[in-house]
DNA sequence: CGCAATCGATTGCAAAACACAATCACTTGT
DNA sequence: ACAAGTGATTGTGTTTTGCAATCGATTGCG
């Protein structure tokens, strides 16, 4: 039985204390699925492109929840399958990936395919990133705490 | 003796050529510190709170001058020192940095005197970082490309 | 000159993280 | 009963990281 002792941290400097979070080359990768591709359940991470194995997967997902950013629920119809969700915190790493996707289109030999969601977003001006986040707030929360527009 | 294959990617995405790069607990630090603490040397870098250990910062600087996030030159006035510069391509992950700072400075134990460099940038509005990325042109890349004020 | 201090790294070694394939306990569908 | 599917875990090598010591070259200073 290994204890947790409580997360000491390098430093307080903010894009430190994110980068403890997030800072890998995996877990951006799963919330980017889940928000973009919808994915719930353990196997659809597993088949996506990049190819995660399975323990790394498992890690991860572990540590996401630890950290505040998903949940995990069993899904009442199935008592083995798992569902993930995003909770408010991971959904506000939107952000985050929103930005990185524009630097790496800008810089990186993106594929033109995958790189069409960024862009559309792009085009949306900017609140696209609030109504891409609403719409995963009721995907993902519960749909309360929409004002009506 | 280890031959470098010519970057096979994992994937196209967007998000996933951008953590290839920087997706890491290391590599944003650095730019971190040019960005804010006006670092620009090997060993201003060692100096970090985070205590990044000379080998990964030498294997981190390598990585990031040939991904074209910064340059390495010599000092003309000390022929040891070495001077790194953050490109364009460097520049313009401010955006990114930013967005981790107001992601942690809202769910992260961040330390608040740390957090006043981003508190300021909230303050100042949207154009915040065009401003600041200016700044760093200017410092960085020489002062040519500016409309004048 | 002599020589300690400083420069950006490199080396050696142990520990941790990772990749990959096989497998697990359990549930579901038929 | 039993094959297929669920979220993982285990085992085994490889790679990366962390840490301390050290390197060769240059600089500062007497």
């Amino acid at each position: 039985m290994k204890m947790k002792d409580t997360h000491t941290h390098r430093s307080g400097c903010p894009i430190n204390l994110g980068l403890e979070v997030f800072g890998d080359k995996w877990s951006l990768l799963v919330v980017r699925d889940m928000m973009f591709a919808g994915k719930r359940h353990f196997r659809e991470f597993l088949a996506s492109d990049e190819g995660i194995s399975s323990n790394i997967l498992a890690d991860r997902l572990a540590k996401l929840v630890e950290a505040g950013v998903l949940t995990r629920a069993g899904d009442p119809e199935h008592k083995l399958k798992a569902i993930y969700s995003l909770t408010e915190k991971g959904i506000e790493l939107l952000p985050i990936i929103a930005e990185i996707s524009r630097w790496s289109r800008k810089y990186e030999p993106v594929d033109p395919v995958l790189a069409r969601t960024g862009e559309a977003r792009d085009r949306m001006g900017p609140d696209a990133n609030q109504q891409q986040m609403a719409a995963l707030r009721r995907l993902h929360l519960g749909a309360t705490d929409q004002a009506p527009v």
